[in-house]
DNA sequence: TCTTGACCTTCCCATCATGGGAAGGTCCAT
DNA sequence: ATGGACCTTCCCATGATGGGAAGGTCAAGA
């Protein structure tokens, strides 16, 4: 199979596929005489496995892990478990976030009159308000 | 004010209050003979108020709508209230999108035995689920 | 007045997953 | 043999943010 046909197998762009080649995530089988990557059921498969993972909100640093904790017979599903929990109380964690957010929000704009005046709560909480204590750590690697 | 003054007054990075300047989000009000910036009570407070807006979640696009209209002393207080309960919107859906993917985890998280044994219902769904089928868009300007 | 250190300036680079696009090589069906 | 659909590598951009270099400026103390 080459690229175009493990990117229709898969769903994953062609773009993406030679991505994750680069940077030694999912390596071709081989490469033709001609330099073409070549995959195999193998490959299209951990592909799948990337694809289903980020769907799920797995940063490429915690799939690098499942990967290698899926490519390892012997491994120990505490391992998993234990990626896939921090990863849920990551998730949890941001959704709070998000929640206090629209919460917020949500307030402000029941308390504007969305009229043709100027007068605006939200303007003016936007003016005065502080904002929260925490100011909300970066998170590379889950972009939405 | 200079520079480093205005960051400790709003509590924005130099570097960012260098960024806004350069996109022509907040200009400073002027410039000394040896070229510093100089900030007055206008800009602080403008600087403040994309401080808090980020907080709650803003893009910087919709920033600079409801920065333009917090300047507009005429603005219909409508047009604040659409972009807010746009972005709430917005945050509703993200945050659904994440409660689901948390969900799913939980669930398979839950059938993991989490020892030493390598089966792992986990590692199973990853091979094996579908994604959903909206595949998720991306949405610059909120890296989190 | 000179020095020193803490500022300021601009410019370049990196992030991270993703896509766009150019220039050039390959493969297959007509 | 030709054309079109592929493949290759390479470069660039995204968006908000920080790191850091090289060089100019300012203010306080000696």
């Amino acid at each position: 199979m080459n690229i175009g046909q493990a990117s229709k197998a898969t769903g994953v762009t062609a773009k993406m596929i030679r991505y994750y080649d680069e940077i030694d995530l999912v390596r071709p089988a081989s490469r033709t005489d001609s330099n073409y990557r070549e995959y195999d059921d193998r490959q299209i498969n951990e592909l799948r496995f990337i694809k289903r993972a980020r769907s799920l909100g797995f940063s490429m640093d915690e799939i690098t892990q499942l990967l290698s904790l899926w490519r390892d017979r012997g491994r120990p599903s505490r391992e998993v478990k234990a990626i896939a929990d921090h990863h849920v109380a990551d998730l949890d964690a941001r959704i709070a976030e998000m929640q206090a957010m629209a919460d917020t929000l949500r307030h402000l704009s029941h308390c504007c009159a969305g009229d043709d005046r100027p007068n605006c709560p939200i303007l003016t909480d936007l003016t005065e308000g502080k904002e929260p204590s925490e100011p909300a750590r970066r998170r590379p690697s889950f972009n939405r």
